[in-house]
RNA sequence: CGGAGUAUAGCUCAGCCUGGUAGAGCGCUUGCUUCGGGAGCAAGAGGUCGUUGGUUCGAAUCCAGCUACUCCGACCA
Protein backbone atom coordinates (compact mmCIF):
# COMPACT_ATOMS: atom_id res chain seq x y z
CA UNK A 1 0.00 0.00 0.00
CA UNK A 2 0.68 3.46 -0.91
CA UNK A 3 0.70 6.10 1.55
CA UNK A 4 -0.21 8.67 -0.93
CA UNK A 5 -3.00 6.60 -1.87
CA UNK A 6 -4.12 5.14 1.61
CA UNK A 7 -6.28 6.84 4.08
CA UNK A 8 -5.16 7.44 7.30
CA UNK A 9 -5.93 10.31 9.28
CA UNK A 10 -3.80 10.21 12.09
CA UNK A 11 -3.90 12.76 14.68
CA UNK A 12 -1.20 14.83 17.08
CA UNK A 13 -2.62 15.55 20.01
CA UNK A 14 -5.68 12.84 21.31
CA UNK A 15 -9.04 13.37 21.40
CA UNK A 16 -10.32 14.41 25.65
CA UNK A 17 -13.18 12.29 25.18
CA UNK A 18 -10.33 9.24 25.30
CA UNK A 19 -9.13 8.38 28.55
CA UNK A 20 -7.08 5.19 28.53
CA UNK A 21 -3.83 4.95 26.19
CA UNK A 22 -5.30 2.10 23.74
CA UNK A 23 -8.14 4.42 22.88
CA UNK A 24 -6.10 7.58 22.87
CA UNK A 25 -3.87 5.47 20.34
CA UNK A 26 -6.59 4.01 18.14
CA UNK A 27 -8.37 7.64 17.90
CA UNK A 28 -4.70 8.85 16.63
CA UNK A 29 -3.63 6.07 15.02
CA UNK A 30 -7.29 6.55 12.59
CA UNK A 31 -7.87 3.27 13.32
CA UNK A 32 -11.48 3.79 14.62
CA UNK A 33 -13.98 6.60 14.94
CA UNK A 34 -16.13 7.25 17.47
CA UNK A 35 -20.14 7.30 16.34
CA UNK A 36 -21.94 7.11 18.92
CA UNK A 37 -20.96 5.91 23.04
CA UNK A 38 -19.55 2.71 22.66
CA UNK A 39 -20.13 2.60 18.73
CA UNK A 40 -17.09 2.82 16.61
CA UNK A 41 -16.50 3.20 12.88
CA UNK A 42 -12.92 1.05 12.10
CA UNK A 43 -11.38 2.81 9.80
CA UNK A 44 -8.63 0.84 7.04
CA UNK A 45 -6.07 0.43 9.81
CA UNK A 46 -8.16 -0.62 12.24
CA UNK A 47 -9.69 -3.04 10.08
CA UNK A 48 -6.16 -4.53 9.38
CA UNK A 49 -5.87 -5.47 13.04
CA UNK A 50 -9.24 -6.91 13.35
CA UNK A 51 -8.96 -9.05 10.42
CA UNK A 52 -5.09 -10.25 11.16
CA UNK A 53 -7.26 -11.08 14.89
CA UNK A 54 -9.61 -12.98 13.31
CA UNK A 55 -7.49 -14.80 10.65
CA UNK A 56 -5.45 -16.24 13.81
CA UNK A 57 -8.94 -16.70 15.90
CA UNK A 58 -10.39 -18.85 12.63
CA UNK A 59 -6.93 -21.23 12.60
CA UNK A 60 -6.89 -22.29 15.79
CA UNK A 61 -10.57 -22.70 16.55
CA UNK A 62 -10.27 -24.90 13.06
CA UNK A 63 -7.40 -26.82 14.85
CA UNK A 64 -9.50 -27.64 17.55
CA UNK A 65 -12.54 -28.73 15.41
CA UNK A 66 -14.63 -25.94 15.43
CA UNK A 67 -16.32 -25.28 12.02
CA UNK A 68 -17.33 -21.99 10.78
CA UNK A 69 -20.96 -20.37 10.08
CA UNK A 70 -22.70 -17.00 10.30
CA UNK A 71 -25.34 -15.90 12.23
CA UNK A 72 -27.14 -13.08 11.74
CA UNK A 73 -27.56 -10.04 14.30
CA UNK A 74 -30.93 -9.17 14.59
CA UNK A 75 -32.50 -12.20 15.94
CA UNK A 76 -36.65 -13.18 16.60
CA UNK A 77 -37.87 -12.91 20.12
CA UNK A 78 -39.57 -16.22 20.08
CA UNK A 79 -36.38 -18.17 20.44
CA UNK A 80 -35.45 -16.12 23.49
CA UNK A 81 -39.08 -16.19 24.53
CA UNK A 82 -38.44 -20.58 24.55
CA UNK A 83 -35.32 -20.49 26.76
CA UNK A 84 -36.68 -18.03 28.84
CA UNK A 85 -34.42 -15.17 28.64
CA UNK A 86 -36.42 -13.18 26.71
CA UNK A 87 -37.62 -11.39 30.06
CA UNK A 88 -34.35 -12.57 32.11
CA UNK A 89 -31.95 -10.49 30.10
CA UNK A 90 -33.04 -6.73 31.02
CA UNK A 91 -32.55 -4.03 29.50
CA UNK A 92 -28.53 -5.20 27.78
CA UNK A 93 -30.46 -6.31 25.16
CA UNK A 94 -31.17 -4.20 22.50
CA UNK A 95 -35.39 -4.66 21.31
CA UNK A 96 -36.38 -3.92 18.11
CA UNK A 97 -39.90 -3.86 16.49
CA UNK A 98 -39.77 -4.45 12.64
CA UNK A 99 -42.99 -3.09 10.38
CA UNK A 100 -45.41 -5.72 11.40
CA UNK A 101 -44.70 -4.97 14.96
CA UNK A 102 -43.06 -8.52 15.10
CA UNK A 103 -40.35 -8.13 17.93
CA UNK A 104 -37.00 -8.20 17.10
CA UNK A 105 -33.38 -8.32 19.11
CA UNK A 106 -30.29 -7.43 17.94
CA UNK A 107 -28.51 -10.36 19.52
CA UNK A 108 -26.00 -9.96 22.88
CA UNK A 109 -25.08 -13.45 22.21
CA UNK A 110 -26.13 -16.49 20.36
CA UNK A 111 -27.08 -19.70 22.30
CA UNK A 112 -30.74 -19.70 21.27
CA UNK A 113 -30.14 -19.62 17.99
CA UNK A 114 -27.37 -22.04 17.49
CA UNK A 115 -29.52 -24.19 19.60
CA UNK A 116 -32.23 -24.00 17.18
CA UNK A 117 -29.90 -24.82 14.52
CA UNK A 118 -28.66 -28.10 15.91
CA UNK A 119 -32.33 -29.39 16.97
CA UNK A 120 -33.55 -29.02 13.01
CA UNK A 121 -30.92 -31.22 11.87
CA UNK A 122 -29.17 -33.28 14.15
CA UNK A 123 -31.16 -36.15 15.14
CA UNK A 124 -28.40 -38.92 16.49
CA UNK A 125 -25.65 -38.89 18.87
CA UNK A 126 -23.92 -40.48 16.28
CA UNK A 127 -23.02 -37.01 15.11
CA UNK A 128 -21.71 -35.96 17.69
CA UNK A 129 -19.69 -33.98 19.05
CA UNK A 130 -20.08 -30.81 17.12
CA UNK A 131 -18.69 -27.04 17.74
CA UNK A 132 -20.21 -24.52 15.69
CA UNK A 133 -18.76 -20.94 15.49
CA UNK A 134 -19.34 -18.05 14.09
CA UNK A 135 -17.68 -13.80 14.58
CA UNK A 136 -20.33 -11.57 14.43
CA UNK A 137 -21.24 -7.87 15.78
CA UNK A 138 -22.87 -8.03 18.85
CA UNK A 139 -24.69 -5.46 20.87
CA UNK A 140 -24.96 -5.11 24.47
CA UNK A 141 -26.85 -1.88 25.42
CA UNK A 142 -24.26 -1.18 28.57
CA UNK A 143 -25.20 1.17 30.88
CA UNK A 144 -21.89 2.28 30.97
CA UNK A 145 -19.97 1.96 27.96
CA UNK A 146 -16.25 3.30 28.38
CA UNK A 147 -12.76 2.60 27.31
CA UNK A 148 -13.20 2.72 23.52
CA UNK A 149 -13.46 -0.78 22.04
CA UNK A 150 -12.77 -2.27 25.64
CA UNK A 151 -16.16 -1.93 26.11
CA UNK A 152 -18.21 -0.93 23.82
CA UNK A 153 -22.22 -1.73 22.59
CA UNK A 154 -21.25 -3.16 19.55
CA UNK A 155 -18.28 -5.39 19.58
CA UNK A 156 -17.04 -8.73 17.22
CA UNK A 157 -17.40 -11.30 19.27
CA UNK A 158 -16.37 -14.95 18.30
CA UNK A 159 -18.35 -17.23 19.50
CA UNK A 160 -18.28 -21.43 19.55
CA UNK A 161 -21.25 -23.69 21.04
CA UNK A 162 -20.15 -26.91 21.86
CA UNK A 163 -22.87 -30.02 21.54
CA UNK A 164 -22.12 -33.50 23.09
CA UNK A 165 -23.92 -36.53 24.15
CA UNK A 166 -22.46 -37.03 27.64
CA UNK A 167 -21.05 -34.78 30.46
CA UNK A 168 -17.24 -36.37 29.94
CA UNK A 169 -17.70 -35.67 26.35
CA UNK A 170 -18.62 -32.49 26.86
CA UNK A 171 -16.12 -31.63 29.18
CA UNK A 172 -13.29 -32.72 26.44
CA UNK A 173 -15.10 -30.32 24.01
CA UNK A 174 -14.35 -28.01 27.12
CA UNK A 175 -10.84 -28.52 27.20
CA UNK A 176 -10.04 -28.52 23.54
CA UNK A 177 -11.47 -24.33 23.93
CA UNK A 178 -9.12 -24.15 26.61
CA UNK A 179 -6.22 -25.34 24.77
CA UNK A 180 -7.16 -23.89 21.85
CA UNK A 181 -7.82 -19.86 23.10
CA UNK A 182 -4.27 -20.77 24.85
CA UNK A 183 -2.48 -20.93 21.63
CA UNK A 184 -4.60 -18.30 20.02
CA UNK A 185 -3.96 -15.61 22.63
CA UNK A 186 -0.41 -16.93 22.51
CA UNK A 187 0.04 -16.15 19.03
CA UNK A 188 -1.29 -12.91 19.03
CA UNK A 189 1.30 -12.18 21.24
CA UNK A 190 -0.28 -12.10 24.52
CA UNK A 191 -0.06 -13.78 27.70
CA UNK A 192 -3.24 -14.79 28.20
CA UNK A 193 -3.91 -16.75 31.92
CA UNK A 194 -6.30 -18.73 32.32
CA UNK A 195 -9.04 -18.34 35.77
CA UNK A 196 -12.11 -19.81 37.17
CA UNK A 197 -14.37 -17.64 36.39
CA UNK A 198 -18.14 -17.38 37.83
CA UNK A 199 -20.75 -18.73 35.37
CA UNK A 200 -22.57 -15.67 35.36
CA UNK A 201 -25.99 -14.99 33.56
CA UNK A 202 -25.09 -17.70 30.91
CA UNK A 203 -25.09 -20.54 33.79
CA UNK A 204 -23.55 -23.59 34.33
CA UNK A 205 -20.53 -24.52 36.76
CA UNK A 206 -17.41 -25.14 34.86
CA UNK A 207 -15.86 -21.70 33.27
CA UNK A 208 -12.81 -19.92 32.66
CA UNK A 209 -11.63 -16.38 31.75
CA UNK A 210 -8.80 -15.71 29.59
CA UNK A 211 -7.16 -12.44 31.27
CA UNK A 212 -4.37 -10.43 28.95
CA UNK A 213 -1.76 -8.83 31.65
CA UNK A 214 -1.93 -4.95 31.35
CA UNK A 215 -1.03 -2.30 33.91
CA UNK A 216 -4.43 -0.77 32.99
CA UNK A 217 -6.58 -3.79 33.13
CA UNK A 218 -10.00 -2.98 34.50
CA UNK A 219 -9.55 -5.64 37.36
CA UNK A 220 -6.96 -7.19 40.08
CA UNK A 221 -6.38 -10.38 39.37
CA UNK A 222 -4.20 -12.98 41.89
CA UNK A 223 -2.00 -15.32 40.19
CA UNK A 224 0.90 -17.95 39.98
CA UNK A 225 3.67 -16.74 37.75
CA UNK A 226 4.28 -20.00 37.01
CA UNK A 227 1.11 -20.29 34.97
CA UNK A 228 2.15 -16.80 33.22
CA UNK A 229 5.52 -18.02 32.04
CA UNK A 230 3.94 -21.42 31.47
CA UNK A 231 3.96 -22.06 27.22
CA UNK A 232 0.71 -22.60 25.05
CA UNK A 233 0.34 -26.13 23.95
CA UNK A 234 1.36 -25.27 20.62
CA UNK A 235 0.20 -26.66 17.17
CA UNK A 236 1.47 -30.00 17.98
CA UNK A 237 -1.42 -30.36 20.42
CA UNK A 238 -3.31 -33.38 19.74
CA UNK A 239 -7.09 -31.98 20.37
CA UNK A 240 -8.20 -35.45 19.51
CA UNK A 241 -6.57 -37.13 22.88
CA UNK A 242 -7.24 -36.54 26.95
CA UNK A 243 -6.63 -33.08 27.05
CA UNK A 244 -7.16 -33.29 30.78
CA UNK A 245 -3.70 -33.21 31.86
CA UNK A 246 -2.74 -30.53 29.81
CA UNK A 247 -5.99 -28.27 31.36
CA UNK A 248 -4.98 -29.36 34.73
CA UNK A 249 -1.29 -28.46 34.55
CA UNK A 250 -2.73 -24.78 34.60
CA UNK A 251 -5.84 -25.11 36.87
CA UNK A 252 -4.20 -26.78 39.76
CA UNK A 253 -1.88 -23.48 40.02
CA UNK A 254 -3.36 -20.60 41.56
CA UNK A 255 -5.52 -18.21 39.48
CA UNK A 256 -8.00 -15.58 40.70
CA UNK A 257 -9.82 -12.72 39.60
CA UNK A 258 -10.67 -10.26 42.41
CA UNK A 259 -13.81 -11.19 42.58
CA UNK A 260 -12.69 -15.07 43.38
CA UNK A 261 -10.01 -14.17 44.83
CA UNK A 262 -9.28 -16.14 48.39
CA UNK A 263 -6.20 -14.57 50.04
CA UNK A 264 -5.56 -17.10 52.26
CA UNK A 265 -5.36 -19.82 49.76
CA UNK A 266 -3.47 -17.83 47.61
CA UNK A 267 -0.66 -17.43 50.11
CA UNK A 268 -0.59 -20.92 51.22
CA UNK A 269 -0.57 -22.10 47.75
CA UNK A 270 1.80 -19.79 46.06
CA UNK A 271 5.68 -19.25 47.39
CA UNK A 272 5.73 -15.88 48.20
CA UNK A 273 8.25 -14.96 45.19
CA UNK A 274 5.93 -16.50 42.62
CA UNK A 275 3.20 -14.69 43.87
CA UNK A 276 1.84 -11.82 40.95
CA UNK A 277 -0.88 -9.59 41.79
CA UNK A 278 -1.45 -7.56 38.81
CA UNK A 279 -4.14 -5.93 36.66
CA UNK A 280 -5.82 -7.77 34.06
CA UNK A 281 -8.15 -7.65 30.78
CA UNK A 282 -10.43 -10.36 29.80
CA UNK A 283 -10.43 -11.63 26.33
CA UNK A 284 -12.20 -14.87 26.44
CA UNK A 285 -14.69 -16.43 28.76
CA UNK A 286 -15.61 -20.16 28.11
CA UNK A 287 -18.67 -21.71 29.92
CA UNK A 288 -19.87 -25.69 30.21
CA UNK A 289 -23.39 -25.27 30.73
CA UNK A 290 -25.03 -28.89 30.18
CA UNK A 291 -28.65 -28.69 29.04
CA UNK A 292 -29.28 -25.45 30.68
CA UNK A 293 -30.77 -24.53 26.71
CA UNK A 294 -31.06 -28.17 24.88
CA UNK A 295 -33.51 -29.01 27.94
CA UNK A 296 -36.18 -25.96 27.53
CA UNK A 297 -35.41 -25.37 23.90
CA UNK A 298 -35.76 -29.56 23.15
CA UNK A 299 -32.24 -29.81 21.45
CA UNK A 300 -32.33 -33.75 21.95
CA UNK A 301 -30.84 -36.66 20.42
CA UNK A 302 -31.50 -40.17 20.23
CA UNK A 303 -28.85 -42.29 22.31
CA UNK A 304 -27.32 -45.81 21.75
CA UNK A 305 -29.98 -46.83 24.16
CA UNK A 306 -32.76 -45.15 21.50
CA UNK A 307 -33.77 -43.07 24.16
CA UNK A 308 -33.74 -38.86 23.50
CA UNK A 309 -31.96 -36.96 25.67
CA UNK A 310 -31.18 -32.94 25.54
CA UNK A 311 -27.43 -32.62 24.32
CA UNK A 312 -24.43 -31.41 26.58
CA UNK A 313 -23.48 -27.83 25.98
CA UNK A 314 -20.95 -25.27 25.94
CA UNK A 315 -19.91 -21.85 24.87
CA UNK A 316 -17.27 -20.58 24.09
CA UNK A 317 -16.17 -16.04 23.58
CA UNK A 318 -13.70 -14.14 22.88
CA UNK A 319 -13.53 -10.38 22.42
CA UNK A 320 -12.18 -10.14 19.11
CA UNK A 321 -12.72 -6.31 18.82
CA UNK A 322 -11.39 -5.83 22.83
CA UNK A 323 -8.41 -8.05 21.70
CA UNK A 324 -7.44 -4.67 19.98
CA UNK A 325 -7.38 -2.96 22.69
CA UNK A 326 -6.12 -5.33 25.03
CA UNK A 327 -2.88 -5.53 22.82
CA UNK A 328 -2.12 -1.92 22.49
CA UNK A 329 -2.74 -1.67 26.52
CA UNK A 330 -0.37 -4.57 26.88
CA UNK A 331 2.39 -3.37 23.79
CA UNK A 332 2.75 0.52 23.60
CA UNK A 333 5.33 3.32 24.43
CA UNK A 334 5.23 6.79 25.16
CA UNK A 335 5.31 6.83 21.09
CA UNK A 336 2.77 5.02 19.82
CA UNK A 337 1.92 1.29 19.37
CA UNK A 338 3.94 -1.40 19.52
CA UNK A 339 2.25 -4.51 17.41
CA UNK A 340 3.48 -7.96 17.92
CA UNK A 341 4.27 -8.60 14.56
CA UNK A 342 1.12 -11.36 13.93
CA UNK A 343 -1.51 -8.91 14.40
CA UNK A 344 0.58 -5.67 12.67
CA UNK A 345 -1.71 -3.89 10.33
CA UNK A 346 1.75 -3.46 8.02
CA UNK A 347 4.27 -5.67 8.28
CA UNK A 348 7.17 -3.68 7.31
CA UNK A 349 7.28 0.48 6.41
CA UNK A 350 9.56 1.39 3.20
CA UNK A 351 9.71 4.86 3.96
CA UNK A 352 11.47 7.48 2.02
CA UNK A 353 12.96 10.46 3.23
CA UNK A 354 13.05 12.36 -0.57
CA UNK A 355 10.32 11.25 -2.53
CA UNK A 356 11.26 13.95 -4.53
CA UNK A 357 14.81 12.38 -5.28
CA UNK A 358 14.68 10.22 -7.86
CA UNK A 359 17.66 7.47 -6.94
CA UNK A 360 15.84 7.38 -3.49
CA UNK A 361 12.36 6.53 -5.30
CA UNK A 362 13.74 4.17 -7.19
CA UNK A 363 15.38 2.48 -4.44
CA UNK A 364 12.03 2.58 -2.60
CA UNK A 365 10.53 1.23 -5.66
CA UNK A 366 12.12 -1.85 -5.80
CA UNK A 367 12.06 -2.09 -2.09
CA UNK A 368 8.27 -1.79 -2.36
CA UNK A 369 7.66 -4.18 -4.99
CA UNK A 370 10.25 -7.25 -3.86
CA UNK A 371 7.81 -6.87 -0.25
CA UNK A 372 5.02 -7.07 -2.21
CA UNK A 373 6.07 -9.83 -4.41
CA UNK A 374 6.66 -11.51 -1.46
CA UNK A 375 3.48 -11.62 0.18
CA UNK A 376 4.51 -9.18 2.97
CA UNK A 377 2.23 -6.66 3.96
CA UNK A 378 4.01 -3.46 3.54
CA UNK A 379 3.01 0.40 3.65
CA UNK A 380 5.09 2.47 1.19
CA UNK A 381 5.26 6.16 2.49
CA UNK A 382 5.86 7.91 -0.90
CA UNK A 383 4.62 11.37 0.68
CA UNK A 384 6.22 14.40 0.85
CA UNK A 385 6.25 14.48 5.05
CA UNK A 386 9.53 15.56 6.32
CA UNK A 387 11.24 12.77 7.79
CA UNK A 388 10.83 13.85 11.70
CA UNK A 389 7.34 13.55 11.09
CA UNK A 390 7.00 10.36 9.08
CA UNK A 391 9.22 8.64 11.96
CA UNK A 392 6.50 9.76 14.16
CA UNK A 393 3.83 8.08 12.11
CA UNK A 394 5.55 4.92 11.76
CA UNK A 395 6.08 4.72 15.91
CA UNK A 396 2.41 5.61 16.15
CA UNK A 397 0.86 3.00 14.07
CA UNK A 398 3.30 0.74 15.92
CA UNK A 399 4.86 -0.73 12.07
CA UNK A 400 7.10 -3.12 13.00
CA UNK A 401 9.73 -2.85 10.64
CA UNK A 402 11.11 -0.11 9.03
CA UNK A 403 13.09 -0.04 5.49
CA UNK A 404 14.32 3.76 5.76
CA UNK A 405 15.62 5.07 2.30
CA UNK A 406 17.55 8.53 2.07
CA UNK A 407 19.75 9.92 -0.07
CA UNK A 408 22.94 9.60 1.56
CA UNK A 409 22.30 6.18 2.00
CA UNK A 410 21.69 5.25 -1.19
CA UNK A 411 24.96 7.14 -2.52
CA UNK A 412 26.70 4.68 -0.20
CA UNK A 413 24.78 1.52 -1.40
CA UNK A 414 22.61 1.19 1.79
CA UNK A 415 18.97 1.64 3.47
CA UNK A 416 18.32 1.56 7.37
CA UNK A 417 16.78 -1.06 9.05
CA UNK A 418 14.82 -0.45 11.75
CA UNK A 419 13.00 -2.64 14.69
CA UNK A 420 10.24 -1.02 16.30
CA UNK A 421 10.33 -2.91 19.45
CA UNK A 422 13.80 -3.49 20.01
CA UNK A 423 14.34 0.41 18.91
CA UNK A 424 17.61 -0.95 17.23
CA UNK A 425 18.81 0.61 13.79
CA UNK A 426 21.53 -1.25 11.49
CA UNK A 427 22.62 0.01 8.22
CA UNK A 428 22.68 -3.14 5.35
CA UNK A 429 21.97 -2.87 1.75
CA UNK A 430 18.31 -3.29 0.17
CA UNK A 431 18.90 -7.39 0.16
CA UNK A 432 19.93 -7.81 3.48
CA UNK A 433 16.85 -5.61 5.19
CA UNK A 434 14.89 -7.15 2.76
CA UNK A 435 15.61 -10.95 4.58
CA UNK A 436 15.46 -9.56 7.43
CA UNK A 437 12.04 -8.99 6.61
CA UNK A 438 11.30 -12.04 5.38
CA UNK A 439 12.99 -13.81 8.18
CA UNK A 440 10.65 -12.02 10.64
CA UNK A 441 7.41 -12.90 8.72
CA UNK A 442 8.34 -16.87 8.72
CA UNK A 443 9.71 -16.95 12.60
C1' C B 1 -29.24 2.99 37.22
C1' G B 2 -27.10 6.48 41.32
C1' G B 3 -23.35 10.56 41.58
C1' A B 4 -20.23 14.34 38.99
C1' G B 5 -18.84 17.05 34.71
C1' U B 6 -18.47 18.85 29.68
C1' A B 7 -20.59 20.87 24.89
C1' U B 8 -17.05 27.48 21.19
C1' A B 9 -13.06 26.08 13.94
C1' G B 10 -11.10 19.32 11.71
C1' C B 11 -8.13 18.56 16.85
C1' U B 12 -6.58 20.71 21.79
C1' C B 13 -8.45 24.74 24.30
C1' A B 14 -9.16 30.25 25.84
C1' G B 15 -13.24 33.76 26.12
C1' C B 16 -18.36 33.18 30.21
C1' C B 17 -17.47 35.12 36.68
C1' U B 18 -18.25 41.19 35.41
C1' G B 19 -23.67 40.63 28.58
C1' G B 20 -21.63 44.99 23.76
C1' U B 21 -19.84 42.64 16.14
C1' A B 22 -15.62 35.21 17.72
C1' G B 23 -9.90 34.06 19.70
C1' A B 24 -5.01 31.07 20.06
C1' G B 25 -2.01 26.78 18.96
C1' C B 26 -2.01 22.56 15.92
C1' G B 27 -4.17 20.89 11.29
C1' C B 28 -5.88 22.67 6.15
C1' U B 29 -4.94 25.91 1.26
C1' U B 30 -1.26 28.91 -1.79
C1' G B 31 3.78 30.68 -2.53
C1' C B 32 8.97 30.77 -1.29
C1' U B 33 12.92 28.69 1.55
C1' U B 34 13.78 24.00 3.73
C1' C B 35 14.33 18.47 4.19
C1' G B 36 17.73 12.01 8.96
C1' G B 37 13.15 13.26 14.34
C1' G B 38 6.21 16.16 14.14
C1' A B 39 10.40 22.93 9.75
C1' G B 40 10.56 28.63 8.86
C1' C B 41 8.46 33.01 6.66
C1' A B 42 4.30 35.23 4.17
C1' A B 43 -0.69 35.23 2.61
C1' G B 44 -5.46 32.74 3.13
C1' A B 45 -9.87 29.51 4.11
C1' G B 46 -12.61 27.77 8.11
C1' G B 47 -17.46 28.65 13.64
C1' U B 48 -25.91 30.37 12.90
C1' C B 49 -20.66 29.21 20.18
C1' G B 50 -25.03 21.38 21.09
C1' U B 51 -30.45 22.52 20.92
C1' U B 52 -35.16 24.94 22.31
C1' G B 53 -37.14 28.65 24.97
C1' G B 54 -36.68 32.82 28.57
C1' U B 55 -34.46 37.56 30.59
C1' U B 56 -32.40 41.96 28.03
C1' C B 57 -32.01 47.56 23.68
C1' G B 58 -28.35 43.60 23.02
C1' A B 59 -26.74 36.62 24.96
C1' A B 60 -21.09 32.22 23.50
C1' U B 61 -21.61 34.84 28.27
C1' C B 62 -27.32 35.13 32.74
C1' C B 63 -31.82 31.52 33.63
C1' A B 64 -34.74 26.99 32.45
C1' G B 65 -35.87 22.61 29.61
C1' C B 66 -34.00 19.04 26.21
C1' U B 67 -30.10 16.26 23.74
C1' A B 68 -25.30 14.27 23.25
C1' C B 69 -20.73 12.86 25.18
C1' U B 70 -17.19 11.91 29.29
C1' C B 71 -15.76 10.51 34.28
C1' C B 72 -16.67 7.79 39.34
C1' G B 73 -19.66 3.67 41.34
C1' A B 74 -22.78 -1.06 40.56
C1' C B 75 -22.90 -4.69 35.88
C1' C B 76 -20.54 -6.91 31.64
C1' A B 77 -16.92 -10.45 25.77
Amino acid sequence: MRLSRYFLPVLKEAPADAQIVSHQLMLRAGMIKQNGAGIYSWLPLGMRVLHKIEKIVREEQERAGAVELLMPTIQPAELWKESGRYDAYGKEMLRILDRHEREMLYGPTNEEMITDIFRTYVRSYKQLPINLYHIQWKFRDEVRPRFGVMRGREFLMKDAYSFDNTVEAAKQSYYRMFCAYLNTFSRIGLKAVPMRADTGPIGGDLSHEFIVLADTGESAVFCDSALVDMPAPGKDLNFWQDLLPEVEKRTKLYAATEEMHDAARFESEVPAERRLSARGIEVGHIFYFGTKYSAPMKAEVTGQDGKNAPVEMGSYGIGVSRLVGAIIEASHDDKGVIWPAAVAPFEVAVVSLRSDDADVTKVCESAYEQLLNAGVDVLYDDTGERPGAKFSTMELIGVPELIVVGPKGVKAGVVEFRNREAGSSEEMTLEAAIKRCLASKGA
